[in-house]
DNA sequence: ACTGGATATCTCAGTGCTGAGGGTTTTCGC
DNA sequence: GCGAAAACCCTCAGCACTGAGATATCCAGT
């Protein structure tokens, strides 16, 4: 085999080695997350809204961008999310003073309650959806996981035309 | 500290670390996934859409059933795409002679040859986008989220009733 | 002040599904 | 072979968003 094929064949090995994993990463997301919304939709919350009470909960009153950026949805998402958790009561909005663009949105009292009463219980589910892997290997698919999260971020713009 | 406290406490540590690392397999699933749609939205298909056409593609006709469960839509969901492709003659539906509540998906001779023109450019977008991990550190990671899909697709039913 | 451009949020039509229910065909226990 | 249950697919209303564009505000340079 020339040299010229070798490569070729390791290139094409190693797009195979890449699609597999992208298989398996795609399944193991949605077997976690079919999980975490069956957990949450018998409190009548789509994962979405969850994702922002959560981020609420943790981290109190933030801008409404910085809650997009967090649950990962689009500036529509955001806003229609705010307005859903709004109307029931569960969080607010409050415009801010030094840029009346921007608003906060942070938990009522109510919100707060229930996050306490069903937050404890959901992070228990996924603990144990996930309990496949013990302590160490669940450091390591940390790291392996932070790595590829943030190189395919970092490259997210900057396609070239079709070949 | 007394060892029912210290028991808890490594017990919030390990919730805690579960749920990071379900935030970022949440992430680096995203990142890769808007990559990949990118990419397809370019030849105006979904993921979905190219989903069914890749697995008609490596595995040649199938039921639609078996479709299905490869590319993670539910019942109504393959019926849809089956629908959308079949319109656009790319894939062909063929009823099952020996079992006739059954169908078969097969792609089309042009549903064929557009895989063949757009399947190698998108591997290798895929490849690149999670060439943040070099060969070593992909087989660990498939390895580890093959475990992990597993363990949580298994438990998936079997929820208790909320404590 | 004023213009241009950037930024934060909102609007709304459209989309890609889901999930419950239903028709048809097959399988299994009797 | 008969009735019940199961398996395969389809229908259809509804949902949780997306994406493009609009609006309001801020800021830098002049």
């Amino acid at each position: 085999m020339r040299d010229v094929e070798r490569e070729e064949s390791d290139r094409d090995a190693e797009v195979e080695r890449a699609l597999h994993l992208w298989v398996v990463l795609s399944r193991a997301h949605a077997a976690v997350a079919a999980q975490a919304r069956a957990d949450v939709a018998r409190h009548g919350l789509t994962l979405g809204e969850f994702g922002v009470l959560e981020v609420l909960h943790h981290k109190g009153p933030l801008l409404l961008g910085e809650v997009q950026q967090k649950v990962l949805v689009s500036s529509g998402g955001i806003t229609w999310l705010a307005n859903r958790l709004e109307e029931r009561g569960l969080v607010e909005r409050r415009r801010s003073t030094d840029d009346r663009r921007a608003s906060f949105v942070a938990l009522t009292p109510a919100g707060a309650r229930l996050m306490r009463r069903i937050f404890p219980a959901h992070a228990r589910r996924i603990a144990r959806a996930l309990s496949g892997l013990d302590a160490e290997a669940q450091r390591q698919a940390t790291d392996l996981l932070r790595t590829l999260g943030r190189h395919a971020a970092a490259h997210d713009e900057g396609e070239p035309p079709e070949g």
